[in-house]
RNA sequence: GGCUGGAUGGCAGAAUGGCUAUGCAGCGGAUUGCAAAUCCGUGGAUCUCGGUUCGACUCCGGGUCCAGCCUCCA
Protein backbone atom coordinates (compact mmCIF):
# COMPACT_ATOMS: atom_id res chain seq x y z
CA UNK A 1 0.00 0.00 0.00
CA UNK A 2 1.16 3.42 -1.05
CA UNK A 3 -0.36 7.06 -1.10
CA UNK A 4 1.79 9.53 -3.34
CA UNK A 5 0.71 13.06 -3.24
CA UNK A 6 0.27 13.87 -7.16
CA UNK A 7 0.89 17.39 -7.82
CA UNK A 8 -1.13 17.08 -10.71
CA UNK A 9 -4.29 16.39 -8.31
CA UNK A 10 -3.69 18.23 -5.54
CA UNK A 11 -4.29 15.01 -3.60
CA UNK A 12 -2.66 12.03 -1.94
CA UNK A 13 -3.74 8.99 -4.08
CA UNK A 14 -3.06 4.85 -4.33
CA UNK A 15 0.07 4.41 -6.37
CA UNK A 16 -0.76 2.14 -9.10
CA UNK A 17 1.32 1.33 -11.59
CA UNK A 18 0.81 1.12 -15.51
CA UNK A 19 2.10 -2.25 -15.89
CA UNK A 20 1.75 -4.49 -12.80
CA UNK A 21 4.40 -4.91 -10.06
CA UNK A 22 6.94 -2.71 -12.47
CA UNK A 23 7.20 1.26 -11.41
CA UNK A 24 9.13 3.59 -14.34
CA UNK A 25 10.58 6.67 -12.59
CA UNK A 26 12.29 9.71 -14.21
CA UNK A 27 13.73 13.29 -12.02
CA UNK A 28 14.96 16.16 -13.37
CA UNK A 29 18.77 15.83 -12.50
CA UNK A 30 21.43 19.06 -12.89
CA UNK A 31 22.27 21.18 -15.01
CA UNK A 32 25.90 20.91 -14.67
CA UNK A 33 28.22 24.26 -14.67
CA UNK A 34 28.62 24.52 -11.14
CA UNK A 35 28.83 22.38 -7.74
CA UNK A 36 25.62 21.31 -6.21
CA UNK A 37 24.51 22.79 -3.38
CA UNK A 38 22.05 21.87 -0.55
CA UNK A 39 19.14 22.40 -2.67
CA UNK A 40 20.21 19.71 -5.03
CA UNK A 41 21.15 17.24 -2.54
CA UNK A 42 17.84 17.39 -0.95
CA UNK A 43 16.47 16.20 -4.52
CA UNK A 44 19.12 13.79 -4.21
CA UNK A 45 18.26 12.34 -1.15
CA UNK A 46 14.44 12.48 -1.34
CA UNK A 47 14.33 11.16 -4.79
CA UNK A 48 17.17 8.17 -3.26
CA UNK A 49 15.39 7.51 -0.42
CA UNK A 50 11.73 7.07 -3.01
CA UNK A 51 13.90 5.14 -5.10
CA UNK A 52 15.16 2.86 -2.11
CA UNK A 53 11.61 2.33 -1.06
CA UNK A 54 10.01 1.17 -4.26
CA UNK A 55 12.77 -1.04 -4.62
CA UNK A 56 11.84 -2.47 -1.24
CA UNK A 57 8.23 -2.79 -2.35
CA UNK A 58 9.07 -4.12 -5.83
CA UNK A 59 12.16 -5.56 -5.94
CA UNK A 60 15.41 -4.10 -7.59
CA UNK A 61 14.87 -5.37 -10.71
CA UNK A 62 11.65 -4.26 -10.97
CA UNK A 63 12.21 -0.25 -11.01
CA UNK A 64 13.86 1.84 -13.57
CA UNK A 65 15.35 5.01 -11.95
CA UNK A 66 16.13 7.72 -14.34
CA UNK A 67 17.34 10.94 -13.72
CA UNK A 68 19.33 13.04 -16.42
CA UNK A 69 21.82 15.54 -16.66
CA UNK A 70 21.33 18.73 -18.66
CA UNK A 71 24.77 18.82 -20.43
CA UNK A 72 24.07 22.13 -22.83
CA UNK A 73 22.14 24.87 -22.06
CA UNK A 74 22.99 28.76 -22.01
CA UNK A 75 24.54 28.78 -18.67
CA UNK A 76 26.75 26.13 -19.29
CA UNK A 77 28.18 28.04 -22.51
CA UNK A 78 28.31 31.37 -20.86
CA UNK A 79 30.50 29.64 -17.91
CA UNK A 80 32.78 27.78 -20.35
CA UNK A 81 33.47 31.19 -22.27
CA UNK A 82 33.63 32.79 -18.64
CA UNK A 83 36.27 30.16 -17.99
CA UNK A 84 38.11 29.83 -21.92
CA UNK A 85 37.62 26.45 -21.41
CA UNK A 86 35.71 24.20 -23.95
CA UNK A 87 32.51 23.14 -22.83
CA UNK A 88 32.44 19.00 -23.14
CA UNK A 89 35.57 19.65 -20.28
CA UNK A 90 33.60 21.85 -18.12
CA UNK A 91 30.42 19.89 -17.86
CA UNK A 92 32.72 16.74 -17.27
CA UNK A 93 33.98 18.34 -14.46
CA UNK A 94 30.97 19.14 -12.61
CA UNK A 95 29.36 15.89 -13.37
CA UNK A 96 32.35 13.99 -11.81
CA UNK A 97 31.84 16.33 -9.17
CA UNK A 98 27.65 15.72 -8.95
CA UNK A 99 28.83 11.78 -8.77
CA UNK A 100 31.46 12.94 -5.80
CA UNK A 101 29.17 14.40 -3.98
CA UNK A 102 26.20 11.81 -4.05
CA UNK A 103 28.04 9.25 -3.63
CA UNK A 104 29.34 10.99 -0.51
CA UNK A 105 25.57 11.31 0.61
CA UNK A 106 25.34 7.51 -0.24
CA UNK A 107 22.87 8.53 -3.29
CA UNK A 108 22.26 5.46 -5.41
CA UNK A 109 23.20 5.79 -8.48
CA UNK A 110 20.12 5.71 -10.91
CA UNK A 111 19.70 3.14 -13.77
CA UNK A 112 19.90 5.29 -16.22
CA UNK A 113 21.36 8.67 -16.73
CA UNK A 114 20.78 10.05 -19.90
CA UNK A 115 22.67 13.08 -21.07
CA UNK A 116 21.25 15.74 -23.81
CA UNK A 117 23.98 15.87 -25.94
CA UNK A 118 23.47 12.24 -26.47
CA UNK A 119 20.02 12.64 -27.28
CA UNK A 120 20.01 15.01 -30.20
CA UNK A 121 18.36 12.77 -32.42
CA UNK A 122 15.63 12.28 -30.22
CA UNK A 123 15.30 15.52 -29.60
CA UNK A 124 15.54 16.80 -33.25
CA UNK A 125 12.81 13.72 -34.00
CA UNK A 126 10.53 14.88 -31.04
CA UNK A 127 10.22 18.86 -32.15
CA UNK A 128 9.50 18.01 -36.07
CA UNK A 129 7.06 15.34 -34.84
CA UNK A 130 5.01 19.08 -33.15
CA UNK A 131 5.63 20.84 -36.40
CA UNK A 132 4.11 18.21 -38.08
CA UNK A 133 1.18 18.36 -35.80
CA UNK A 134 0.72 22.06 -36.37
CA UNK A 135 1.78 22.38 -32.67
CA UNK A 136 4.88 24.04 -32.93
CA UNK A 137 6.70 26.56 -35.42
CA UNK A 138 9.54 28.35 -36.67
CA UNK A 139 9.74 32.34 -36.13
CA UNK A 140 11.13 35.00 -38.21
CA UNK A 141 14.21 34.72 -35.94
CA UNK A 142 15.14 31.18 -37.06
CA UNK A 143 13.86 29.24 -33.46
CA UNK A 144 11.39 26.93 -33.06
CA UNK A 145 8.69 27.70 -30.35
CA UNK A 146 5.63 25.25 -28.88
CA UNK A 147 2.59 27.05 -29.71
CA UNK A 148 1.03 26.90 -26.24
CA UNK A 149 -2.81 28.09 -27.36
CA UNK A 150 -2.76 24.44 -29.61
CA UNK A 151 -2.52 22.17 -26.25
CA UNK A 152 -5.37 22.83 -24.59
CA UNK A 153 -4.62 21.47 -20.98
CA UNK A 154 -1.64 24.02 -21.10
CA UNK A 155 -1.17 24.62 -17.13
CA UNK A 156 -3.23 21.91 -15.40
CA UNK A 157 -0.28 21.12 -13.09
CA UNK A 158 0.30 24.38 -12.64
CA UNK A 159 -2.80 25.61 -12.22
CA UNK A 160 -2.24 28.52 -14.14
CA UNK A 161 -4.27 29.49 -17.06
CA UNK A 162 -2.72 31.37 -20.15
CA UNK A 163 -4.83 34.84 -19.48
CA UNK A 164 -3.40 35.23 -15.83
CA UNK A 165 0.25 34.24 -17.23
CA UNK A 166 -0.27 36.72 -20.17
CA UNK A 167 -0.62 39.66 -17.55
CA UNK A 168 1.17 38.66 -15.35
CA UNK A 169 3.85 38.24 -17.58
CA UNK A 170 7.06 39.99 -16.42
CA UNK A 171 9.54 39.57 -19.09
CA UNK A 172 9.80 41.52 -22.39
CA UNK A 173 8.29 39.28 -25.50
CA UNK A 174 10.55 38.08 -27.83
CA UNK A 175 9.21 39.70 -31.22
CA UNK A 176 9.42 36.01 -32.81
CA UNK A 177 7.17 34.71 -30.75
CA UNK A 178 3.03 34.57 -31.62
CA UNK A 179 2.44 34.40 -28.25
CA UNK A 180 4.04 35.00 -24.69
CA UNK A 181 3.60 32.28 -23.38
CA UNK A 182 5.11 30.58 -26.40
CA UNK A 183 8.51 28.83 -25.24
CA UNK A 184 11.67 27.53 -27.28
CA UNK A 185 12.01 24.06 -28.58
CA UNK A 186 15.13 24.95 -30.81
CA UNK A 187 17.21 27.80 -30.66
CA UNK A 188 19.50 29.15 -33.30
CA UNK A 189 23.08 29.38 -32.49
CA UNK A 190 25.13 32.78 -32.27
CA UNK A 191 28.78 32.62 -33.78
CA UNK A 192 30.95 30.57 -31.77
CA UNK A 193 28.44 28.87 -29.92
CA UNK A 194 28.24 25.39 -30.09
CA UNK A 195 25.32 23.82 -32.38
CA UNK A 196 23.92 20.50 -34.21
CA UNK A 197 22.40 20.39 -37.16
CA UNK A 198 18.87 20.34 -37.63
CA UNK A 199 15.74 20.86 -40.39
CA UNK A 200 15.62 24.31 -38.71
CA UNK A 201 19.52 25.31 -39.23
CA UNK A 202 22.46 25.32 -36.64
CA UNK A 203 21.56 25.32 -32.80
CA UNK A 204 20.61 23.80 -30.04
CA UNK A 205 17.73 22.53 -28.13
CA UNK A 206 15.54 24.23 -25.82
CA UNK A 207 15.89 23.24 -22.20
CA UNK A 208 12.29 21.56 -21.79
CA UNK A 209 12.23 19.40 -24.75
CA UNK A 210 15.12 17.74 -23.51
CA UNK A 211 13.91 15.96 -20.64
CA UNK A 212 10.45 15.18 -23.04
CA UNK A 213 12.87 13.42 -25.74
CA UNK A 214 15.25 11.86 -22.76
CA UNK A 215 12.24 10.22 -20.49
CA UNK A 216 10.44 9.04 -24.12
CA UNK A 217 13.45 7.54 -24.67
CA UNK A 218 14.32 5.71 -21.60
CA UNK A 219 10.88 5.18 -20.08
CA UNK A 220 8.25 5.18 -23.08
CA UNK A 221 5.76 7.84 -23.73
CA UNK A 222 3.64 7.00 -20.57
CA UNK A 223 5.07 6.78 -17.30
CA UNK A 224 4.56 6.35 -13.74
CA UNK A 225 6.23 8.64 -11.66
CA UNK A 226 7.96 11.81 -12.40
CA UNK A 227 10.04 13.92 -10.20
CA UNK A 228 12.29 17.25 -9.52
CA UNK A 229 12.40 20.50 -7.42
CA UNK A 230 8.76 22.20 -6.66
CA UNK A 231 10.56 25.19 -8.94
CA UNK A 232 10.41 22.75 -12.10
CA UNK A 233 6.61 22.61 -11.71
CA UNK A 234 6.41 25.78 -14.03
CA UNK A 235 7.26 26.30 -16.63
CA UNK A 236 9.86 23.15 -16.80
CA UNK A 237 7.14 20.29 -16.21
CA UNK A 238 4.00 22.10 -17.26
CA UNK A 239 6.05 22.52 -20.67
CA UNK A 240 7.31 18.81 -20.77
CA UNK A 241 3.37 17.79 -20.54
CA UNK A 242 2.68 19.98 -23.14
CA UNK A 243 5.33 18.43 -25.48
CA UNK A 244 5.15 14.67 -25.05
CA UNK A 245 1.38 14.86 -24.63
CA UNK A 246 1.28 17.08 -27.45
CA UNK A 247 3.39 14.69 -29.22
CA UNK A 248 1.64 11.09 -28.45
CA UNK A 249 -2.04 12.23 -27.96
CA UNK A 250 -2.18 10.83 -24.50
CA UNK A 251 -1.29 11.16 -21.34
CA UNK A 252 2.75 11.51 -20.69
CA UNK A 253 3.07 10.86 -16.48
CA UNK A 254 0.57 9.14 -13.77
CA UNK A 255 1.61 11.15 -10.37
CA UNK A 256 4.07 13.99 -10.50
CA UNK A 257 6.22 14.40 -6.91
CA UNK A 258 7.76 17.90 -6.26
CA UNK A 259 9.94 18.25 -3.36
CA UNK A 260 10.06 21.25 -1.69
CA UNK A 261 12.80 23.90 -0.89
CA UNK A 262 15.65 24.46 1.02
CA UNK A 263 15.27 27.58 3.00
CA UNK A 264 18.07 30.14 4.55
CA UNK A 265 16.96 32.67 7.03
CA UNK A 266 13.14 32.26 5.43
CA UNK A 267 14.12 32.12 1.76
CA UNK A 268 14.60 29.93 -0.93
CA UNK A 269 18.03 28.77 -1.19
CA UNK A 270 19.27 29.55 -4.32
CA UNK A 271 22.10 30.51 -7.03
CA UNK A 272 20.71 33.82 -8.08
CA UNK A 273 20.22 35.03 -4.15
CA UNK A 274 23.70 33.68 -3.39
CA UNK A 275 22.59 32.14 -0.21
CA UNK A 276 23.51 29.27 -1.02
CA UNK A 277 26.06 26.47 0.46
CA UNK A 278 28.15 23.98 -1.78
CA UNK A 279 27.45 20.14 -0.80
CA UNK A 280 31.63 19.84 -0.61
CA UNK A 281 31.80 22.72 1.74
CA UNK A 282 29.00 21.45 4.39
CA UNK A 283 30.69 17.88 4.33
CA UNK A 284 33.96 19.33 5.43
CA UNK A 285 32.40 20.30 9.14
CA UNK A 286 29.83 17.88 8.73
CA UNK A 287 29.52 13.61 8.22
CA UNK A 288 27.10 12.55 4.79
CA UNK A 289 24.67 11.14 7.08
CA UNK A 290 24.07 14.19 9.13
CA UNK A 291 23.30 16.02 6.04
CA UNK A 292 20.83 13.06 5.41
CA UNK A 293 19.06 12.76 8.64
CA UNK A 294 18.59 16.80 8.48
CA UNK A 295 17.00 16.06 4.92
CA UNK A 296 14.82 13.41 6.14
CA UNK A 297 13.70 14.36 9.25
CA UNK A 298 11.52 17.00 7.29
CA UNK A 299 8.77 15.58 4.87
CA UNK A 300 9.83 16.27 1.53
CA UNK A 301 7.44 18.77 0.59
CA UNK A 302 7.94 20.81 3.52
CA UNK A 303 9.81 23.61 3.43
CA UNK A 304 13.80 22.61 4.94
CA UNK A 305 15.70 25.61 6.97
CA UNK A 306 19.04 25.23 6.37
CA UNK A 307 21.18 26.78 9.59
CA UNK A 308 24.23 25.12 11.53
CA UNK A 309 21.86 24.63 14.60
CA UNK A 310 19.85 22.63 12.85
CA UNK A 311 22.78 20.31 11.09
CA UNK A 312 23.77 20.53 14.76
CA UNK A 313 20.79 18.94 16.26
CA UNK A 314 20.63 16.48 13.40
CA UNK A 315 24.21 15.47 14.52
CA UNK A 316 23.35 15.41 17.79
CA UNK A 317 19.80 12.41 17.37
CA UNK A 318 21.75 10.49 15.01
CA UNK A 319 24.40 10.20 17.49
CA UNK A 320 21.87 8.88 20.06
CA UNK A 321 20.93 6.47 17.20
CA UNK A 322 24.61 5.20 17.04
CA UNK A 323 25.20 4.88 20.70
CA UNK A 324 22.49 2.36 21.12
CA UNK A 325 24.32 0.36 18.45
CA UNK A 326 27.46 0.55 20.29
CA UNK A 327 29.00 -2.55 21.52
CA UNK A 328 26.82 -4.89 19.63
CA UNK A 329 27.00 -6.83 17.00
CA UNK A 330 23.96 -7.27 14.57
CA UNK A 331 23.22 -10.60 13.90
CA UNK A 332 22.76 -12.02 10.33
CA UNK A 333 18.84 -11.67 9.82
CA UNK A 334 16.66 -11.08 7.36
CA UNK A 335 14.30 -7.96 7.79
CA UNK A 336 11.45 -9.06 10.07
CA UNK A 337 8.38 -7.57 8.23
CA UNK A 338 5.70 -8.20 10.45
CA UNK A 339 7.22 -6.89 13.60
CA UNK A 340 5.21 -3.48 14.99
CA UNK A 341 8.47 -1.58 14.44
CA UNK A 342 8.53 -3.02 10.53
CA UNK A 343 4.98 -2.02 10.53
CA UNK A 344 4.40 1.40 12.01
CA UNK A 345 7.93 2.08 9.45
CA UNK A 346 6.28 0.38 6.48
CA UNK A 347 3.26 2.45 7.37
CA UNK A 348 4.78 5.71 7.73
CA UNK A 349 6.59 5.33 4.43
CA UNK A 350 3.82 4.19 2.58
CA UNK A 351 2.14 7.49 3.58
CA UNK A 352 3.52 9.68 0.59
CA UNK A 353 6.87 8.59 2.31
CA UNK A 354 6.72 10.08 5.63
CA UNK A 355 10.40 9.76 6.51
CA UNK A 356 10.39 11.77 9.75
CA UNK A 357 7.49 9.45 10.92
CA UNK A 358 9.76 6.80 9.87
CA UNK A 359 12.39 7.79 11.94
CA UNK A 360 10.75 8.13 15.02
CA UNK A 361 10.17 4.54 14.78
CA UNK A 362 13.77 4.04 14.56
CA UNK A 363 14.21 5.82 18.00
CA UNK A 364 11.58 3.63 19.72
CA UNK A 365 13.45 0.80 18.32
CA UNK A 366 16.70 2.10 19.65
CA UNK A 367 15.32 2.75 23.28
CA UNK A 368 14.11 -0.75 23.69
CA UNK A 369 17.59 -1.79 22.03
CA UNK A 370 19.44 0.40 25.27
CA UNK A 371 17.00 -1.85 27.55
CA UNK A 372 17.92 -4.86 26.00
CA UNK A 373 21.77 -4.30 25.95
CA UNK A 374 21.39 -4.71 29.64
CA UNK A 375 18.87 -7.70 29.98
CA UNK A 376 18.94 -10.08 27.02
CA UNK A 377 22.44 -9.74 24.53
CA UNK A 378 20.75 -11.97 21.82
CA UNK A 379 17.39 -10.14 21.75
CA UNK A 380 19.65 -7.10 21.46
CA UNK A 381 21.77 -8.60 18.65
CA UNK A 382 18.49 -9.56 16.93
CA UNK A 383 16.86 -5.81 16.98
CA UNK A 384 20.03 -4.02 15.95
CA UNK A 385 19.96 -6.20 12.78
CA UNK A 386 16.09 -5.19 12.58
CA UNK A 387 17.32 -1.22 13.40
CA UNK A 388 20.19 -1.29 10.46
CA UNK A 389 17.68 -3.00 8.44
CA UNK A 390 15.13 -0.24 8.34
CA UNK A 391 17.36 2.78 8.62
CA UNK A 392 19.05 1.08 5.18
CA UNK A 393 16.11 2.17 3.85
CA UNK A 394 16.49 5.61 4.13
CA UNK A 395 20.52 5.58 3.80
CA UNK A 396 21.11 5.70 7.43
CA UNK A 397 22.99 4.00 10.02
CA UNK A 398 24.96 2.50 7.90
CA UNK A 399 28.75 3.51 9.14
CA UNK A 400 30.12 1.74 12.48
CA UNK A 401 28.69 3.39 15.25
CA UNK A 402 32.46 4.08 17.06
CA UNK A 403 33.48 5.69 13.86
CA UNK A 404 30.92 7.71 13.34
CA UNK A 405 30.87 9.02 16.73
CA UNK A 406 34.25 9.44 16.45
CA UNK A 407 34.22 11.14 12.88
CA UNK A 408 34.01 15.27 12.67
CA UNK A 409 37.60 15.80 13.27
CA UNK A 410 37.96 19.25 12.18
CA UNK A 411 41.35 21.43 11.00
CA UNK A 412 42.69 22.53 14.37
CA UNK A 413 41.44 20.08 16.40
CA UNK A 414 43.04 17.32 18.59
CA UNK A 415 44.14 14.17 16.08
CA UNK A 416 43.59 10.44 17.60
CA UNK A 417 46.15 9.87 18.46
CA UNK A 418 46.42 13.36 21.20
CA UNK A 419 43.09 12.16 22.04
CA UNK A 420 44.05 8.96 23.05
CA UNK A 421 47.25 10.46 24.84
CA UNK A 422 45.23 12.38 27.08
CA UNK A 423 42.89 9.45 28.23
CA UNK A 424 46.13 7.75 28.78
CA UNK A 425 47.27 10.26 31.21
CA UNK A 426 43.71 10.53 32.88
CA UNK A 427 43.47 6.79 33.32
CA UNK A 428 46.68 7.16 35.42
CA UNK A 429 45.43 10.10 37.38
CA UNK A 430 42.04 8.27 37.90
CA UNK A 431 43.92 5.18 39.30
CA UNK A 432 45.94 7.34 41.35
CA UNK A 433 42.85 8.68 42.53
CA UNK A 434 43.47 12.12 41.91
CA UNK A 435 40.46 13.68 40.51
CA UNK A 436 41.70 16.95 40.06
CA UNK A 437 44.19 16.16 37.75
CA UNK A 438 42.01 13.71 35.84
CA UNK A 439 39.24 16.28 35.64
CA UNK A 440 41.30 19.04 34.53
CA UNK A 441 42.86 16.73 31.33
CA UNK A 442 38.61 15.99 31.08
CA UNK A 443 38.35 19.63 30.98
CA UNK A 444 40.87 19.51 28.35
CA UNK A 445 39.29 17.41 26.10
CA UNK A 446 35.73 18.91 26.39
CA UNK A 447 37.20 22.33 25.33
CA UNK A 448 38.24 20.71 22.36
CA UNK A 449 34.50 19.04 21.62
CA UNK A 450 35.82 15.59 22.65
CA UNK A 451 33.25 14.25 25.18
CA UNK A 452 34.67 11.30 27.43
CA UNK A 453 32.56 8.09 28.84
CA UNK A 454 33.48 6.07 31.23
CA UNK A 455 32.46 2.58 31.32
CA UNK A 456 33.54 -0.38 32.84
CA UNK A 457 35.61 -1.36 29.78
CA UNK A 458 37.56 1.89 29.83
CA UNK A 459 37.05 4.96 28.75
CA UNK A 460 35.29 6.02 25.67
CA UNK A 461 35.23 9.09 23.71
CA UNK A 462 33.36 10.99 20.68
CA UNK A 463 33.37 14.39 18.93
CA UNK A 464 30.45 16.55 20.02
C1' G B 1 -2.18 41.87 -9.82
C1' G B 2 -3.10 36.23 -10.70
C1' C B 3 -2.10 31.41 -8.76
C1' U B 4 -0.11 27.65 -5.09
C1' G B 5 1.22 26.11 -0.33
C1' G B 6 1.96 26.97 4.85
C1' A B 7 1.13 28.88 10.27
C1' U B 8 1.88 23.01 16.11
C1' G B 9 5.60 23.26 22.78
C1' G B 10 12.33 26.99 23.94
C1' C B 11 13.91 24.89 19.00
C1' A B 12 13.29 21.10 15.00
C1' G B 13 9.29 18.33 13.31
C1' A B 14 4.96 14.43 12.60
C1' A B 15 -0.05 13.10 13.37
C1' U B 16 -5.18 13.46 14.46
C1' G B 17 -12.75 15.11 14.84
C1' G B 18 -12.36 12.76 21.49
C1' C B 19 -6.75 8.50 22.89
C1' U B 20 1.87 9.56 24.48
C1' A B 21 4.49 11.61 18.14
C1' U B 22 9.65 11.67 17.88
C1' G B 23 14.30 14.33 18.48
C1' C B 24 17.38 18.36 20.64
C1' A B 25 17.32 21.40 24.95
C1' G B 26 15.06 21.70 30.43
C1' C B 27 13.68 19.61 35.21
C1' G B 28 13.53 15.32 39.09
C1' G B 29 15.36 10.35 40.24
C1' A B 30 18.60 5.86 39.43
C1' U B 31 23.67 5.10 38.02
C1' U B 32 28.87 7.52 38.39
C1' G B 33 34.70 9.50 42.48
C1' C B 34 32.43 13.64 39.73
C1' A B 35 30.76 13.51 34.81
C1' A B 36 29.15 11.34 30.23
C1' A B 37 26.13 7.60 28.15
C1' U B 38 21.82 4.89 29.56
C1' C B 39 17.29 3.89 32.21
C1' C B 40 12.77 5.67 35.00
C1' G B 41 9.75 9.93 35.55
C1' U B 42 8.24 15.08 34.28
C1' G B 43 6.73 20.29 32.61
C1' G B 44 5.56 22.68 28.02
C1' A B 45 2.00 23.75 21.77
C1' U B 46 -1.79 23.61 17.92
C1' C B 47 -1.76 32.27 14.32
C1' U B 48 -6.69 35.00 14.88
C1' C B 49 -12.17 35.61 14.64
C1' G B 50 -16.65 33.21 13.63
C1' G B 51 -19.46 28.58 12.19
C1' U B 52 -20.64 23.07 12.03
C1' U B 53 -20.38 19.28 16.13
C1' C B 54 -21.90 16.08 22.21
C1' G B 55 -16.68 17.31 21.20
C1' A B 56 -11.93 20.65 16.52
C1' C B 57 -5.63 21.65 16.65
C1' U B 58 -8.06 18.56 12.93
C1' C B 59 -14.00 20.18 8.87
C1' C B 60 -16.20 25.14 6.76
C1' G B 61 -15.90 30.66 6.15
C1' G B 62 -13.43 35.65 7.05
C1' G B 63 -8.80 37.88 8.68
C1' U B 64 -3.45 38.37 9.76
C1' C B 65 1.35 36.82 8.73
C1' C B 66 5.04 33.84 5.91
C1' A B 67 7.03 31.31 1.72
C1' G B 68 6.90 30.03 -3.44
C1' C B 69 5.49 30.39 -8.73
C1' C B 70 3.97 33.79 -12.84
C1' U B 71 12.03 34.81 -15.85
C1' C B 72 16.89 30.81 -15.12
C1' C B 73 16.57 27.61 -10.85
C1' A B 74 16.45 21.17 -7.43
Amino acid sequence: MLQIYNSLSGKKEQFIPIEPGKVKMYVCGMTVYDYCHIGHARVLVVFDVINRYLRKLYGDENVTYVRNITDIDDKIIARAIENGEDIGTLTQRFIEAMHEDADALGVMRPDIEPRATEHMDNIINMIQTLIDKGMAYQGDNGDVYYQVSKFKDYGKLSKKNLEDLQSGSRVEVEQAKRDPADFVLWKMAKPGEPFWESPWGQGRPGWHIECSAMSRHCLGEHFDIHGGGLDLKFPHHENEIAQSEGCSGHKFVNYWIHNGFVRVDDEKMSKSLGNFFIIRDVLKNYAPEVIRYFILNSHYRSPLNYSDENLDRAKASLSTLYQSLLDIEPIDVPLDENSDYAKRFFQAMGDDFNTPKAISVLFDMSHELNRLKNSDKAQAQELAAQIKHLAHILGLLENDPQAFLQSGAGEGGLSDDEINDLIAQRAQAKADKNWAESDRIRDVLVAADILLEDTPEGTRWRRK
